[in-house]
DNA sequence: CGGCATACG
DNA sequence: CGTAT
DNA sequence: GCCG
């Protein structure tokens, strides 16, 4: 649970930033206590703040001890540090983590825990660099409903039959039906299908992966809690494999498969590596292959591009979620910025912030005009301009700018290409000539608040591209492929985040000046950003 | 048994 | 190969 | 891994 939200599980006492147990008697307590440096709290803290989606104050729940230090000699487990991480060595925990990080390393190396005034207990994730998972414990199954809300019941109504609840959209199309944020019913078996789908990632199955995925999201838009397998079989998405999958969970209230995971030294490894900015599934796979276990170990002995060490030295604040307020605190900035570059510039916020996420890893903004207006400078001002006002602190990646490399490049490759069919190489070079579409940015900003590193993505989008840009960057991800399918396979239409075009000969553009002229042309209902959760 | 989203570096 | 939704 |  901890971990799930952006905590870290502390191995030790010792090494912990803050104690929480459900004794009550303070006797009790002093008997397990080895580290008086730190708070002490009830462990109700933990679920309420999962709860309600933020940290706390931790007023209401510290435990007052007080101070007689009675070193107890024996050590009886650490009570109610459930389920513990997997290292207790933290020696060189931070070295070369030292870039850009100046108000948010602790005071002194101890375990000062608080990264702002006193009201919040944010955890410091580093010594994620050093975690490694042999002979780790198992990671707990943290499943989105964290709200018990009958996930075992039998809430049963009239018709608990093998059919499927007629409310449901039975079908192959995401897009067609409204998918909220998390599972109301069936949140634990959807926690370990995606398990199963990012082992298949991380494996690149990437045909299987997309298969959970269908599934996943059939179940997350299901209404009612799944009771046999056979309603399970039904749902479109579900074959015989997940069915199965299913009729296990429904008997015993695992899935074996999934939960082997958990505690699967490998998987947790590329998990961990696949986490950086710049590592993909084969790059983990090489560093599981040579040897490496721990990112610090890549560190040291890996021989890395500027961005993947970047990506690495990164993740310690990459993995801290965002709350909403932490993103909006930034939408500012960068609207505020885009106003003095250009008055006729719009910012608009897109990505899981505008599905209704609670908790954010990025922020997404396209950056569009009001009216038409020459956009190709924009970038290279707003990152400009972020830079020098000390904003941005890295920029991970960004496309060119101008027309013209690419092209020089896709002819040099095509003159490399025993080339036969020239024409559909040739109109594609073609149609590349006029300007850039659109040009972007993957950067590292400073919270200004809390000193954090975060990852902010900006997308330049012209008037014309902008309904497409934002559909196309609200996502998610399996509702864009979703769309797309459809527009292609349902209405022959080429649809991506630039433009909206007919595919049928004469290819002409559909022209847009909203999302929901886009599901207009596409003949299906409206969804909005908050079930898009697909 | 073919297809599975699309575009970028 | 990697990035994004 | 599932659909058409």
């Amino acid at each position: 649970m901890i971990q799930r939200n952006g905590g870290e599980l502390a191995q030790t006492q010792r090494s912990a930033d803050l104690l929480l147990t459900s004794l009550k008697s303070s006797s009790r307590i002093k008997r397990h206590l080895k580290n008086r440096q730190v708070p002490i709290a009830d462990i109700r803290w933990l679920k309420d703040c999962v709860k309600e989606k933020e940290l706390l104050p931790l007023d209401k729940y510290s435990i007052p001890v007080d101070d007689v230090s009675s070193r107890s000699t024996h050590d009886t487990s650490s009570t109610d540090s459930q389920g513990g991480s997997g290292d207790d060595k933290q020696s060189h925990a931070n070295k070369g983590n030292d870039i850009n990080k100046q108000s948010h390393t602790s005071k002194d190396s101890s375990n000062e825990n608080k990264r702002d005034s006193d009201n919040y207990y944010l955890p410091k994730s580093s010594d994620i660099l050093t975690k490694e998972f042999a002979n780790a414990e198992p990671d707990v199954l943290s499943y989105e409903d964290t709200d018990s809300s009958n996930d075992e019941s039998n809430s049963n109504d009239d018709g608990d039959s093998d059919d499927i609840d007629p409310n449901y959209n039975n079908t192959r199309y995401e897009c067609l039906r409204p998918t909220p944020l998390r599972s109301k019913h069936n949140g634990k078996l959807v926690a370990y299908l995606r398990l199963l789908e990012k082992a298949r990632e991380l494996e690149t199955n990437d045909k299987s992966a997309l298969a959970y995925r269908h599934a996943i999201s059939a179940i997350k838009a299901y209404p009612r809690k799944i009771q046999s397998e056979d309603e399970a079989g039904k749902i479109k998405g579900i074959g015989s494999k997940i069915k199965e999958l299913t009729r296990i969970y429904l008997e015993t209230g695992k899935v074996p498969e999934a939960e082997a995971l958990l505690s699967d030294e490998e998987f947790r490894t590329l998990d961990l590596f696949n986490k950086c900015f710049g590592v993909g599934p084969a790059t983990g796979k090489a560093w599981w292959d040579m040897g490496y276990r721990t990112l610090q170990q890549v560190l040291d002995h890996g021989t890395l591009s500027n961005t993947v060490r970047l990506g690495i030295q990164l993740l310690p604040d990459f993995i801290i979620p965002m709350k909403r307020s932490d993103v909006e605190e930034l939408i500012d900035i960068v609207e505020t910025q885009a106003a003095s570059v250009n008055d006729q510039l719009l910012v608009t916020p897109v990505g899981g912030y505008r599905r209704g996420k609670q908790q954010s890893g990025d922020l997404d903004i396209v950056i569009s005009s009001k009216q038409e207006i020459d956009m190709s400078d924009i970038l290279l001002s707003m990152i400009d301009r972020l830079k020098s006002q000390g904003y941005i602190k890295h920029v991970l990646w960004k496309s060119r700018i101008g027309p013209s490399t690419k092209q020089d490049r896709l002819h040099k490759q095509r003159a490399a290409d025993t080339d036969d069919n020239e024409d559909q190489v040739i109109s594609k070079s073609f149609r590349r000539s006029g300007f850039d579409e659109l040009p972007k940015a993957f950067t590292c900003f400073m919270q200004p608040s809390t000193g954090i590193s975060r990852q902010v993505d900006l997308i330049i989008a012209s008037f014309e591209e902008y309904p497409t840009a934002v559909l196309g960057w609200t996502g998610s991800r399996q509702f864009e492929r979703s769309i797309r399918d459809y527009a292609k396979k349902e209405k022959n239409i080429k649809l991506s985040s630039h433009q909206m075009i007919t595919r049928s000969m004469p290819e002409r553009r559909i022209s847009v000046t909203n999302e929901k002229d886009i599901f207009d042309a596409l003949d299906i209902p409206f969804i909005s950003p908050q079930n898009r959760n697909c």
